[in-house]
DNA sequence: CCGCTTGTCAACCATCTGGTTGAGAAGCCG
DNA sequence: CGGCTTCTCAACCAGATGGTTGACAAGCGG
């Protein structure tokens, strides 16, 4: 999986690592203390930052033995503009489509108008 | 993997189903049609439609023995809402420092100007 | 220096994923 | 009816993923 978007999306998708963004979004953290509201391993926190990490979502400092984790915003960017461009096309599509539907309504409702007279 | 958001991240984490949505942006069509482009096999992008379809960002309709593929956009507001939350926290959060530490080099060049005197 | 804390690396495991092929259901059309 | 097209289901496989435990490097602090 190459690509930056699919890293950021398969990020994403999984509950924890949601988490983590949004405990990051409050500010920077370490490890153990990202791990600890968890039931599982530090280890796994570990990789679940890894995984943020290669996408680019978020960059670890060194500090003594500490290792502060930053929530990078701009990645976020990448995506809204890829969801944007394809939602404002559907969405200008069934605007069209609906403009078309309105105009075959009002031709059907004149054609019914010239049948009733 | 239960929940919505995660499903639609997970969906849209693979190259070639992003490329369904971007297909399927310009308007509905067929899994036939939309396997056409792809090297793999027609059931291989069968299971990606499902996997799109799951997330909710795809229906399928029946019209004879074909399925045409309708793209959803409505989905991809789940998604947008959740990223600019935690965006427009992070961003705050960064201006909030800006902030900070321009009062302290306000308040140093300040200083400075004291024992300058 | 020794020990505690912090974090990563490695090996292992179960499950999910994206692909394959083969078979078959559903439905049009000659 | 019989055949062709369209699509899905099932079984299988290789590789990724999310978790575990164990070992260990790095670094503070008594």
């Amino acid at each position: 999986m190459a690509d930056e978007l699919s890293k950021v999306f398969a990020a994403l998708a999984d509950p924890t690592r949601r988490d983590i963004v949004a405990r990051l979004s409050a500010g920077d953290a370490t490890v153990t203390q990202i791990a600890e509201p968890y039931e599982v391993s530090v280890q796994a926190i570990s990789k679940h930052l890894r995984v943020l990490e290669d996408a680019g979502l978020v960059t670890k400092t060194k500090e003594a033995q500490r290792r502060p984790v930053h929530l990078e915003a701009e990645v976020f960017d990448l995506m809204t503009r890829w969801i944007e461009r394809y939602r404002r096309e559907a969405e200008q599509r069934y605007q069209r489509l609906d403009a078309v539907l309105a105009e075959l309504t009002k031709e059907n409702e004149e054609n019914e108008k010239g049948q009733a007279s």
